[in-house]
DNA sequence: CCGACGCGTCAACCAAAGTGAATGTGACTA
DNA sequence: TAGTCACATTCACTTTGGTTGACGCGTCGG
């Protein structure tokens, strides 16, 4: 049987529905794909999308858009493009959020463009100095993030 | 004579180029393009994108990529898909850039959490630890990027 | 009641995105 | 010097993103 394109969840079709059902005038209904098209285009100056193609977009028959319709069409929603990928965000790890958390410090910072391109030698030097650090400074031992 | 299809300040050919000549390794040069589109696919578990693309891509042959394709180079390089989409990244300095390089080692990365809540009399000492290290490597000093 | 109008829906079509295989080229080496 | 190897480059080809035009349906005004 022909698989039924559902509308996966994080997926382009259903963020870009949610935009359609939230992001509109308070005094009238959701924009309509004509709409936001001729919005877009004139906008642009020149032809950008068709109607058909937002209403494409939004059933799940078309996914993958190129990096200038998005753009142009989370534009027009007033949203960062960033608003299709957030899924990349969701799938930050951990890590990623330890990381990005530590990098605010400006010493760590500098520690890092200072540390690139040293020897797995010295690196693991380096590596014991700090675990010696942490438990001068009673700092509990990291690896794992807390819950 | 035919138009020479220049790299356009602010163009998708621009920006990937200056992640190639930036974010990589500090003891290699730049990734090359079978490179990159190997460790793409390989991480994706499926084709993404071959090396030929790539190179249109830097060369300004094609424009306009796809969502999911900007999307795996944006990751491979460890920047924010917003790093393609204009002004608002403008304000992503070569620090940042040459940071995402460093921190695509493992080591460093381990680093850097050990490293998070010690003091700054800590700090100091390996820093100090880490420039003798280099030093000792024969690694020019840090802090300025080289032109 | 009925014709016009606008929107959602569909399917055939077109153009641009993306591929694959062959060729050119420089570095490294036997 | 010849041979090899990996990458950049090219181009013909395939795939799919995106368009065009037609059809059905609900709404509104006469």
């Amino acid at each position: 049987m022909p698989v039924e394109e559902s509308a996966e969840a994080g997926s382009i079709a259903s963020r870009l529905n949610h935009l359609f059902e939230t992001v509109h005038p308070a005094d009238r209904g959701p924009y309509t794909n004509p709409e936001v098209a001729q919005a877009i285009n004139t906008k642009a100056g020149h032809q950008v999308l068709g109607p058909t193609y937002l209403w494409q977009l939004r059933k799940g028959k078309r996914t993958d858009p190129t990096h200038s319709r998005l753009k142009a069409i989370a534009d027009f929603f007033g949203v960062s493009p960033l608003y299709f990928y957030e899924e990349e965000m969701a799938k930050r790890t951990d890590e990623q959020l330890r990381l990005a958390g530590a990098l605010r410090n400006a010493s760590i910072r500098q520690m890092v463009l200072d540390a690139d391109g040293l020897s797995e030698r010295s690196m693991a030097a380096i590596t014991t100095m700090i675990q010696s650090a942490r438990a001068m400074e009673g700092l509990p031992d990291p690896g794992v993030a807390p819950e």
